[in-house]
DNA sequence: CTAGTTGCAAAGCATTTGCCTGTGG
DNA sequence: CCACAGGCAAATGCTTTGCAACTAG
C-alpha cells in the first residue's frame, strides 16, 4: 500500500460501508458508482494488496466466491453464519468450548473454523 | 447411474482405495493406471453423476480443490481435520454442543460444518 | 520526475458443454 | 438396437498477468 488512489479509496469505502462481506464482483458494482471507469483486475490487485497489509480479511465459503471485509483492530474471534435463501454470509461473536475432543489421538490442532447454515431473520420472516 | 462402464468402475476403486478424499485431479492420475484413455471430463461427470445418486460425498476446504469419498451407509455425521504441513485431509467423529448459542437473535440453524486445521500424527512426530 | 497504479486485453486454470462416436444391456 | 457414456475440443467463468499510459507524492 503505497499510493492512495481514488480506486482504492472507493474499494476501501465499497467493502466498509457494505456491512458484510463483499465479492470482487459485488465490490466491483459498489465501487463503480464512484469511479465508473474501475476495472475488475484493479479490483483483484487492490484486494491482493490490502489483503497482504493486513487491512482486509478473506472469507472463503466451500463452493463459493471468496468475500472480502474491512479489518478492524478491535475484531475478535469470530465465526459465519451463511443464509441458504439468500446467500448472504453474517459474522457471529463468540466460540464453543470442547472443540479438542474431537481430535483422534496423535493431532495437534492449531486454529478452527466454524460455519453455520440456515436461514437469516429476513429470509425466516 | 445407469451403465456399468470401465471407467466408472476405475473411478470408483480409485476413490475406494485411496483411503482419504481425492481431487478430480488425483482420481484421473489413479483412474489411468486401469484405464489409460481416461479423460478429465469422464471425471467430472462420472463425479458429478455418482454425487447426484448418493455415492460419492464431496469434501470442500475453502481455497482448495474439492475432494471426494466414496459414500459409506454407515456413515455418521462427522467433521474434518487439515494438515497444515502435508495439507492432507482427514475424518473426524463426533460433535460439539452448543453451537445455538453462537446465533444472532432471529437466525434458524439447520446445519453447520466444523473444520479443524493443525498437524497430523505424521507432521507432528 | 518516476515508481507505483491503472485499464485493457490476453493468458491461465479448473470445470463444463457440444458433438459425434462407441458400447452396454 | 439405441439411449446412455465417453473422448475430444471448444467454451466458460473466475482470477492473474503483460504492457503501455497515467498519476500521486
Amino acid at each position: 500500500m503505497q499510493r492512495h488512489t481514488k480506486q482504492r479509496v472507493a474499494i476501501e469505502s465499497a467493502i466498509g460501508e457494505s456491512g458484510r462481506p463483499l465479492s470482487p464482483a459485488e465490490i466491483l458494482q459498489a465501487a463503480r458508482a464512484t469511479v465508473p471507469s474501475l476495472n475488475l483486475a484493479t479490483v483483484y490487485r487492490t484486494l491482493k494488496r490490502l489483503g497482504e497489509a493486513g487491512e482486509v480479511t478473506v472469507i472463503q465459503i466451500p463452493g463459493e466466491a471468496p468475500r472480502y471485509n474491512l479489518y478492524h483492530e478491535e475484531e475478535r474471534h469470530h465465526h459465519h453464519f451463511r443464509c441458504n435463501k439468500c446467500g448472504g454470509v453474517f459474522c457471529m461473536e463468540g466460540c464453543v468450548e470442547g472443540l479438542k475432543t474431537l481430535l483422534p489421538d496423535g493431532f495437534r490442532m492449531t486454529g478452527h473454523d466454524i460455519l453455520l447454515y440456515g436461514l437469516c431473520p429476513a429470509c425466516s420472516a
